[in-house]
RNA sequence: CGCGGGGUAGAGCAAUGGUAGCUUGUCGGGCUCAUAACCCGAAGGUUGUAGGUUCGAGUCCUACCCCCGCAA
């Protein structure tokens, strides 16, 4: 098939590669602008284009492309679009533009999770699986018709990285799967049950702030899927601390004489394994943590140097 | 030149310009039914790099390298 790739960041790189050394012809990849800063102001090119141009890819960027691109991709005579995480809204004049229309790579078991962070939103309710669904693009978002789907599960350790990495392999090999299926007619089209849909908003960095009156299973799931991005972080005289790595403690198994309803929600008790903090229904134990300007540290480290001292209030 | 924190023993941190220490880890020894326990001892450093000021620099000045938080 000759195709047009439509995509930006990590997520897409599996399927891009996976597309590159298939039968399949990249006609042209699509990719948001460039970043104008890193830390030293250095231009940074969206991850896509950097894998696209090592390929000698042909690659286009658009503030809008509904607006600018129409013409170019036309003249590109592709059977089909395939999006994945590339960003931007396609128009109804877009999805006509090829024979079998856009295919797009969505990480969620849809129709549970449109929209803008399917990955997060299963991690924060506390789902006990996820998974890819490949599905025909149509104007409203993420509402197609489902072509394939692949789960992956989720335990209590699972991060939004792990999520990441698993779900943009798994999409990539049902991407060429579903391609398959395309070009030789077998692919199945199953509409998506709309009574059962549920939408989800863009994370920003207010979403990892930590309340810690909050119950400890609900924050460790804050945890899981702010890691890496923006970060499950509270605050200590004024500065970030991002929490990295968590479990939830039985108060029972709290060895220590205290009183934990004398204490604040957020107070901490620092052990040499694990820092304990007080949360609205019991502990936290918090194992890794990076302070502003520090690098990621495990609680034996930030014990040894006695860079939080028991019972301080965090938050 | 976007803002800011930092680089000291394997690791994490201290040290008004005046003998580079603490916790932990490692190695050796001791105690214990036992240990994330305790006691004794040892090794481990060109304080990121290059200059400068000074009787004397981890500390002050200049330039550079590297790591990180924010912002984007």
């Amino acid at each position: 098939m000759r195709i047009i790739f439509l995509g930006t960041p990590e997520f897409a790189l599996p399927s891009l590669q996976k597309l590159l050394s298939s039968h399949h012809k990249i006609l042209a990849v699509v990719t948001q602008k460039d970043k104008e800063t890193n830390r030293k102001g250095e231009i940074v090119f969206p991850p896509v284009k950097s894998l696209a141009l090592k390929h000698g890819l042909k690659v286009l960027q658009y503030d809008n492309i509904s607006n600018e691109g129409v013409c170019a991709l036309k003249q590109l005579d592709a059977d089909i679009m395939i999006t994945v995480a590339y960003g931007q809204i396609l128009s109804q004049e877009l999805l006509n533009l090829t024979k079998y229309g856009t295919i797009n790579v969505h990480s969620s078991l849809l129709p549970k999770y449109r929209g803008a962070s399917p990955m997060q939103a299963a991690l924060l309710n506390g789902d006990d699986e996820t998974g890819v669904s490949i599905m025909q693009t149509v104007l409203e978002m993420d509402a197609g018709d489902i072509l394939n789907v692949e789960k992956m599960s989720i335990s209590n350790k699972t991060t939004l990285k792990d999520v990441h990495d698993i779900l943009s392999d798994l999409g990539a090999t049902a991407l060429l799967k579903t391609l398959d299926e395309i070009e030789d007619g077998t692919v199945k089209r199953l509409a998506q049950d709309e009574t059962k849909a549920t939408h989800t908003k863009k994370i920003n960095k207010q979403d990892g702030i930590i309340n810690w009156a909050r119950p400890a299973k609900e924050i460790l799931r804050q945890i899981n899927a702010m890691n890496p991005w923006p970060g499950a972080f509270t605050f200590l005289n004024g500065k970030i601390i991002k929490i990295l790595n968590a479990d939830v403690i039985d108060p029972r198994n709290f060895k220590s004489a205290l009183d934990l309803h004398l204490y604040n929600d957020g107070t901490c008790f620092v052990f040499p394994h694990n820092i304990c903090i007080k949360t609205g229904d019991g502990i936290l134990g918090v194992s890794c943590v990076q302070l502003e300007g520090k690098k990621p540290l495990t609680a034996l480290e930030i014990f040894n140097g006695g860079l939080i001292k028991s019972e301080t209030t965090l938050g």
